[in-house]
DNA sequence: TTGCACTCATTGGTCAGACCGACTAGACTC
DNA sequence: GAGTCTAGTCGGTCTGACCAATGAGTGCAA
């Protein structure tokens, strides 16, 4: 891992961690690089990432604000990309994926936050598109660390999607993800 | 417009120039930063997106090289994005989308290459989801220069597209992106 | 006292030059 | 001729500096 790729993980676990919200200020590039002991440049570089992505804006003179996204239109953009993907990985999924479904479904019973974007990440990467996981990828990025709160229904839901998964049922994952999805939206 | 962000475009004419496809190594870091009038990092800053998009792939000791997607994998993720935009579209547009259109079809019909893909990034923007536009524009991004060739049938195609979004007719803007996608995938 | 113009420290944006480790091709050895 | 060694190239990173835009505090004028 590059200095500069780790720098997007470890702004997000910042931002996550001060609880910063929409609209409020990061600290200056100076004092982020010298937090992470990482030099400027490096620094903007993952910094660039979450401008590309839309996560934060930077305004020169004044500091990089936290932007974020629209929660409805991004459920709407879930929900064209996510059931499709859980679809495409129940007829596409390997051994090694589902065994990576097992240990997340484990970590998500544990009560883990961050294992429900890891599930998306790899339902994505087992849908054997990489344009399609990339994009969910991008999706997953672009909310503010732990959209969703772990709490049972959520784990049944999960392991629903999964268990369709495994059994290469297409439709039945499709729509065990698209209504998982709905109750998000409501 | 910052340097850094110019840098991207360039980036991509100059492949496009040159004829790089996959596979194809890009001229030195130091040669590029020396070619387009910018320091090193800031020409970095702008591969950096085009690495985190997956349209370049650096090799330490080596050299940067063209990646590109997968045609099919990415028309799959098209289908699923851009007849939900044109669907939007046709509820959310403004006269100056409406306009912006028009001025595009125009281009189009000159045989000007680059208004297919300001076409799509219109639709995206006037679907009136942020999210939505930025996935589409990051499709758009994934391609290599020119992918389609802008023949009659294209103008056609996309004329159809616009019309019915004018209309106010969402299902009909929705079928019309299908069926061009469907054409483009055989 | 109030309002405004000004000043200046801070911030993102950019540049120049340097060093490091990884890689590769060509020279060299056996 | 096959394997090894070496020097040059490339991406990755750092340091330190300057620029332009911003905005808050300051001081002056009304």
């Amino acid at each position: 891992m590059s200095v500069a790729a780790d720098v997007t993980p470890r702004i997000r676990e910042l931002i996550v961690q001060k609880g910063l919200t929409r609209g409020d200020r990061l600290p200056s590039e100076r004092e982020l690089a010298a937090d992470l002991g990482v030099s400027r440049p490096a620094l903007r570089e993952g910094l660039r990432h979450l401008i590309d992505l839309g996560v934060l804006q930077p305004r020169r003179g004044s500091g990089t604000y936290i932007a974020g996204a629209d929660n409805e239109d991004l459920l709407d953009v879930r929900d064209r990309l996510e059931p499709h993907a859980a679809r495409l990985a129940a007829r596409s999924r390997t051994a090694i994926d589902l065994a990576a479904f097992d240990r997340i479904l484990d970590d998500l019973r544990a009560g883990d936050q961050t294992s429900y974007n890891e599930l998306r990440l790899a339902l994505g990467a087992a849908s054997g598109n990489s344009v399609l996981a990339h994009a969910i990828s991008n999706l997953v990025e672009l909310e503010p660390g732990g959209s969703v709160r772990v709490g049972n229904r959520l784990v049944k839901e999960m392991t629903r999607v999964v268990e369709r998964v495994r059994d290469g049922d297409g439709a039945g994952a499709r729509q065990a993800m698209r209504r998982h999805l709905r109750r998000l939206q409501s």
